[in-house]
DNA sequence: ATCCTCCCCTAC
DNA sequence: TAAGGTAGGGGAGGAT
């Protein structure tokens, strides 16, 4: 937290939660809608309020408005209410209207408000969002529903429960409700915008089959309701009394059931408390201390790392997380791809084995549908319920029957706070989810089967996916352990059977559906898992695709069929839209909106409701179309490591260690990713002030704000020392008590490598370079290739320097025309020495191995270096040595270098962007000299006979402070 | 304008 | 008990 900053402030936006910002948009930062659950805790919060910048339509709708809270987020079927978002935005438009009173005179630097629970149901659950917008506005809609005398009962969760409100009296409570007509005036603490006045919760509990009493009955009143500890201090506890906090109420009504009241006691039930560890952060730590103690006494090898407080956490930690292991999977795979590529690995056999295999069987059955000569046939290949289908290989016993992978056992013992990482279709069918809570998904089917993580597998099985198709072809994109695009096209057409001269007999030629089931079935031979694969003319109707396809089987959407097919996908399948884009698109169109309905509006008026970048995408989207490419070569741009679960600190020295701990990990993974990082972000996890100390979910992060600080690494930076160093500072600017943090997450960026250069160099010319690997510059030079050869002569290039003569020929061509459309290119870059001196070593140091090393040995040392893809960390290098070179003057250097630059660019390991790379490298290098010397060295060795030494002749001695404008808007390419 | 910080969102 | 990671896109608003 910054120091000028009250750090209740940071906990507690909620008076700042309803002011619009001058634009009327609200600051999504301000607002933390809630969504309680059944465990009484809260999820994730991913909701930007930005429902209420629309237009009012007040009044229309005022009458219809009913207590609308039956809805049981999980509760698929025709028994669940449709939920009418626009319905619900009106309402929430007419509050917001009158609180728009006030502008927004600065906003104050906040935490994130709102973390979660409640498991991550893969669905985009629109339905759980009624809570969240409830909570949000309840107040308005309640004193409405009151004030209209409407109380009818709509359900009946609370039958046999009645409650008695502590705290205010009635009176008290019409006068809270008349003061909540200005949110912005309200000088009141801030559980009071969440605790809704106990007239409001009167008509929630009568409404949903509840009793109200005015006073405690001993006896028959089942909870006393209140929200502030103060409260019921003042009058003194009642024998067997049970008090509990207003959201029992107002989460049983979202989640449309009653929730267990324990996860919402307001005191501290002693008997709660010993068989939970404690209620409080001391008891919960003596406990948890002396049971490790007791083990360590009794010599006992210590089995576990309990919390992050143990040395051995993170790894013990890491080797049971699941998303820790799909995503370093993630990783790895992409790692491997790019590396398989790099070293040209061969696609011949399997291809030939596939031809012949394909030949045999050609003509079965009805998949014989052809690619036609112009369509492209983009795999999207995705295991069937991946986690669970690796337990089935050993398992068949359990086929056909629902199947989770959980830590849990599903067992008494269990609480069921434990996720569930994947499950089987039968177990979707009835309503369980991966990322559901066992707890709840037992609820569903009771008949579940909890089955234990096989990590080992999941690495073994997935590794083979990718081995199997790269064998293939490399012509594919790694998206997670079990999911991948493939650019199928090029494949198919090199089949014997695609067709003759691309004359395609649709009876006879072997097309994408057989393809795709070939592999499908080689992936089954091979990992005995299922995989389902989706077929299109682009990757994301490739992506729509494959759920029609699943399970286990192949879904082809041609060219022709796509705008339909695409009309009929519900926006909320489409990639990229979750639950906080969904909620706003509700606004326009009501939450079961197909893309077709979407396509009636204007970019603009998408632009207003989901912003600038993302109006794009899904305008484009809902009309199917996706000009992107399979294979995108991205540079990593961060490291990092987060911990969110077993946080629980006593002492500051705990959490010093373990910011250590951390530290060490991503000296690993930064070794590993041979990067160095010129930035670092720290981010946190504070309990927030009303959730409870401890979590229903053990060791979990309940309820927290979230806190971020960043800094730089100046020099970059690979060493857990100085990371350390920097992340404690961080940790302190952040001001947050050591118990009460949750947890913690360090970030790396502006990652550099290890071995070089100047990053923000790097990233622009990263931006300059990027566009190549979308295959547009290749097909060009091959192109052009072709037409020189049929032509007969070279087309001119470059730019000539004619000795005496002002005029130059200039045939460069500007560089957009051989990059992806989307691609938005700098037209100048600046760099002057400075940038170069920034370093803390100098250049010419730093880059020794280069620098020091005779010509062979360089060039050998630069083929190493473009085996890999050109990227900043490489090119970066080379750039700045040639730099150093000119600004020490040492242009022969710069030529020798610059030969060895481009004959290794010329060798035929390397990878193929090289090629291109190089030149343009030495174009710079010849603007730098041009700059500096008015003389233009021919390091490409355009004009024969041209000797370097005329060129350099007299400018050695030349020194001092330069700086180059780069024209990165025209290109001599093609070059070669 | 453009960059930087501190978020939020999404996906597996 | 339970193992709620991680990378990237993106936006708002202040700093430059
Ligand atoms: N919330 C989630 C989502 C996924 N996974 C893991 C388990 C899944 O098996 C694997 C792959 O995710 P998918 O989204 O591909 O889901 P499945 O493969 O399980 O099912 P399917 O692809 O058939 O829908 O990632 C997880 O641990 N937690
Ligand atoms: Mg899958």
């Amino acid at each position: 937290m910054d120091g000028d900053h009250d750090p209740e402030g940071e906990l507690f936006m909620d008076e700042e939660e309803d002011e619009p910002g001058p634009s009327h948009h609200m600051d999504p930062r301000t607002v933390s809608p809630e969504l309680f659950t059944e465990e009484g805790e809260l999820t994730r919060n991913r909701e930007e309020t930005s429902f209420n910048t629309r237009e009012s339509t007040v009044g229309e709708s005022r009458n219809t408005v009913e207590a609308p809270m039956v809805i049981d987020p999980d509760q698929p079927g025709p028994s669940r209410p449709p939920v009418d978002f626009a319905l619900m935005n009106r309402w929430l438009k007419e509050g917001v209207e009158e609180e728009e009173i006030q502008g927004n005179d600065g906003r104050r630097r906040g935490a994130a408000v709102g973390w979660m629970m409640e498991g991550r149901g893969d669905e985009k659950g629109q339905l759980r969002s009624f809570g969240h917008y409830m909570r949000l506005k309840k107040d308005k809609l309640q004193h409405q529903v009151n004030v209209l005398g409407r109380v009818r009962q709509v359900s009946e969760i609370f039958n046999g429960i009645s409650i008695f409100v502590n705290g205010f009296t009635e009176e008290d409570q019409l006068r809270n409700c008349m003061a909540e007509e200005n949110f912005s005036t309200r000088i009141m603490p801030p559980q009071c915008i969440i605790v809704p006045p106990a007239l409001e919760l009167r008509s929630l509990i009568q409404a949903h089959g509840g009793e109200y009493h005015v006073y405690y009955e001993y006896g028959t009143t089942t909870y006393t309701v209140a929200s502030e500890i103060a409260v019921v201090k003042r009058s003194k506890r009642r024998k067997n009394e049970v008090i509990v906090k207003p959201e029992l109420i107002v989460d049983s009504v979202a989640a449309g059931r009653l929730l267990d009241h324990k996860d919402y006691l307001l005191l501290p039930d002693e008997d709660e408390m010993i068989r939970r560890n404690g209620a409080t952060i001391s008891q919960a730590m003596k406990k948890l201390t002396e049971k490790a103690e007791e083990a360590e006494t009794r010599g006992e090898k210590r089995q576990a790392a309990l919390d992050a407080r143990d040395a051995a956490f993170i790894d013990e930690y890491y080797a049971r997380s699941r998303l820790h292991l799909i995503s370093t999977l993630a990783q790895e795979m992409r790692d491997y791809v790019s590396s398989l590529r790099d070293a040209n690995s061969c696609t011949e056999r399997a291809r030939a084995e596939m031809n012949e295999r394909l030949r045999e069987g050609r003509g079965e059955g009805g998949n014989t549908r052809s690619l036609p000569p112009s369509e492209k046939a983009v795999f999207h290949l995705d295991l069937d319920s991946f986690f669970v289908s690796v337990t089935l290989r050993n398992r068949p016993d359990l086929r056909g029957r629902p199947v989770a992978v959980t830590h849990s056992s599903g067992s008494k013992e269990s609480n069921g706070f434990s996720e569930i990482a994947s499950c089987s279709y039968e177990a979707r069918a009835r309503g369980v989810k991966n990322g559901s809570l066992v707890r709840d998904a037992l609820r569903k089917c009771t008949d579940l089967v909890c089955v234990p993580y096989q990590f080992d597998d999941y690495r073994s099985v997935s590794k083979m996916i990718y081995d199997i198709i790269a064998s293939h072809t490399l012509e594919l994109r790694a998206v997670s352990c079990d999911e991948m695009y493939v650019d199928a096209t090029s494949m198919i057409r090199s089949l014997d059977g695609y067709g003759i001269e691309g004359v395609v007999d649709a009876r006879c030629s072997i097309g994408p559906i057989i393809v795709a089931n070939y592999l499908r079935e080689l992936i089954r031979e091979h990992t005995g898992c299922p995989a389902s694969v989706g077929i299109g003319p682009n990757p994301l109707v490739a992506r729509l695709a494959t759920r029609l396809a699943k399970p286990d089987g192949v879904k082809w959407i041609q060219e022709r069929e796509v705008e339909e097919f695409v009309a009929n996908q519900k926006v909320s399948d489409l990639p990229g839209v979750g639950y906080s884009t969904l909620n706003k698109l509700s606004e326009i169109g009501g939450a079961e909106m197909k893309c077709g309905d979407m396509r009636k509006y204007e970019e603009r008026e998408l632009e207003v409701i989901v912003g600038k970048k993302t109006s794009h995408l899904l305008y484009r989207m809902i009309r199917g179309i996706d000009k992107s490419e399979v294979v995108v070569e991205r540079v990593r741009k961060s490291v990092s490591c987060d911990i969110n679960y077993g946080i629980r600190f006593t002492k500051d020295e705990e959490l010093q260690q373990f910011l250590a701990s951390l530290a060490a990990q991503l000296e690993k993974k930064l070794l590993q990713a041979r990067m160095k990082a010129g930035a670092i972000t720290l981010k946190v996890m504070v309990r927030s002030a009303d959730a409870p100390v401890e979590t229903p979910k053990y060791l979990g992060h309940g309820r927290c704000d979230t806190h971020t600080r960043c800094g730089r690494l100046d020099p970059v930076c690979g060493d857990a020392e100085k990371l350390v160093i920097e992340a404690r500072k961080l940790m302190t600017s952040i001001k947050a008590p050591v118990e009460e943090l949750r947890g913690i997450g360090i970030q790396l960026g502006r990652l550099a490598p290890s071995n070089s250069a100047a990053r923000p160099l790097a990233s622009q010319l990263n931006r300059f370079f990027a566009p190549k690997k979308n295959g547009g510059v290749m097909e060009i030079i091959e192109k052009e290739k072709e037409e020189e050869k049929e032509d007969g002569r070279k087309r001119p290039r470059g730019v000539r320097f004619e000795e005496g003569v002002d005029e130059i020929e200039d045939h460069r061509r500007p560089i957009k025309d051989f990059m992806a459309e989307d691609v938005d290119l700098p037209t100048r870059m600046h760099i002057s020495s400075s940038d170069l001196r920034s370093q803390s070593l100098p250049v010419s140091q730093k880059l020794s191995f280069l620098s020091e090393m005779k010509i062979p040995r360089m060039k050998m040392k630069i083929v190493e270096l473009m085996v890999e893809d050109p990227s900043p960390p490489l090119y970066g290098p080379l750039l700045l040595h040639g730099w150093a070179l000119i600004q020490r003057g040492d242009l022969p250097a710069l030529m020798e270098f610059a030969r060895a630059t481009i004959s290794a660019s010329e060798s035929s390991f390397i990878a193929e962007g090289w090629r291109f790379a190089a030149r343009l490298i030495c174009r710079e290098w010849e603007k730098a000299c041009s700059r500096r010397y008015s003389a233009v060295p021919d390091l490409l060795e355009r004009e024969e006979g041209k000797k370097w030494n005329e060129i350099v002749e007299g400018v050695w001695e030349k020194e001092g402070e330069y700086s180059i404008d780069i024209d990165v808007s025209m290109t001599t390419f093609p070059i070669m």
